[in-house]
DNA sequence: CATAATTAGTTCAATCTTGAACAAATCACA
DNA sequence: TGTGATTTGTTCAAGATTGAACTAATTATG
């Protein structure tokens, strides 16, 4: 019942080569994103928890908005998201001696546990797919993504508020 | 201030190899999912309205549920949806004679016509990106990214509801 | 055939996410 | 200094997304 609508005149966008090839990395990330968060949720946490833990992790003290800007959402989506991170014991919010605006972040103990294990989800879950890539081609697609994103950047889009 | 946590025993998982290139993958798809957003405003149109109108456009007559399945979305989701879609008179929705559960989906002359120009906006934010990468280059990542999505199809997450 | 199981789609309430408007603190610089 | 521009974080309301529960139609099976 169901039919491809014939081509007008010339190519449709799913034919071309770039276009087919870019839709075909949404996907994967789609359903990665969707794995992750299924194996996350025993743990009581999403991805937007887990990014956040992750980063502050990563980079202890950094403040709401570099945070932010790291994980490219806006500085009121963290306004909502930290004080519950913050009510669950997982992290704590220090207003800065020098910049009375600035709050930086920090892991609890309970926080730190739980973000090692939440990584060692998203590790799994990464090495878990990547598996059925070689080393090298490995080594390739990141190089892609990573040449993909700095030559967006020049192209420079809309600043998150 | 900021500092990163020194690894306590091993690699931190943002050292292994695998988990740095996903993470690349991660991001860019994450600016160009920003991007598209952001082009395809001025159409009155979000990347979910415009993922179902390609869907309808390529698949005429399709089934809520294909789509459904096709977008890796819940059908709750589209039952919001499409009804929006269709006061604005983009689409139509038969109910199939054969089985009255099922609703069928079309594109008007209007839904076709914006659906051309959504699939243009997108097609060139995806060959902008894309030019960065030799066609050879290109090709390898669509056939990196297809092998791990049929790698995760096996591995089989839960189902959409 | 009758009854149970399954499937398609909807509704609803709970969550998530977002942008605009705002207050407070800091900065630029005349 | 003083005044205007910028930056940081918050609030709030509107919109988007989700899963569970539900109805109606179809299919499977004894």
């Amino acid at each position: 019942m169901t039919q491809d609508t014939p081509a007008p005149t010339g190519l449709m966008p799913w034919e071309l080569p770039r276009f087919r090839n870019w839709i075909a990395v949404a996907r994967a990330h789609q359903i990665v994103e969707r794995t992750l968060n299924a194996r996350l949720a025993p743990h009581g946490v999403r991805i937007a928890h887990h990014d956040i833990l992750a980063n502050i992790y990563r980079f202890a003290g950094l403040t709401q908005n570099e945070l932010a800007q790291r994980l490219l959402v806006g500085r009121s989506n963290l306004s909502m998201l930290l004080p519950e991170l913050e009510k669950r014991g997982l992290i704590e919010r220090r207003s800065d001696a020098a910049d009375k605006r600035v709050r930086r972040l920090w892991l609890t103990e309970a926080g730190r546990a739980l973000t090692e294990q939440t990584l060692a989800v998203q590790a799994g879950v990464v090495t878990d797919m990547m598996t059925i890539l070689s080393d090298a081609e490995c080594q390739a697609l990141g190089d892609y993504m990573r040449r993909i994103t700095a030559g967006m950047a020049q192209w420079a889009e809309p600043d998150r508020v």
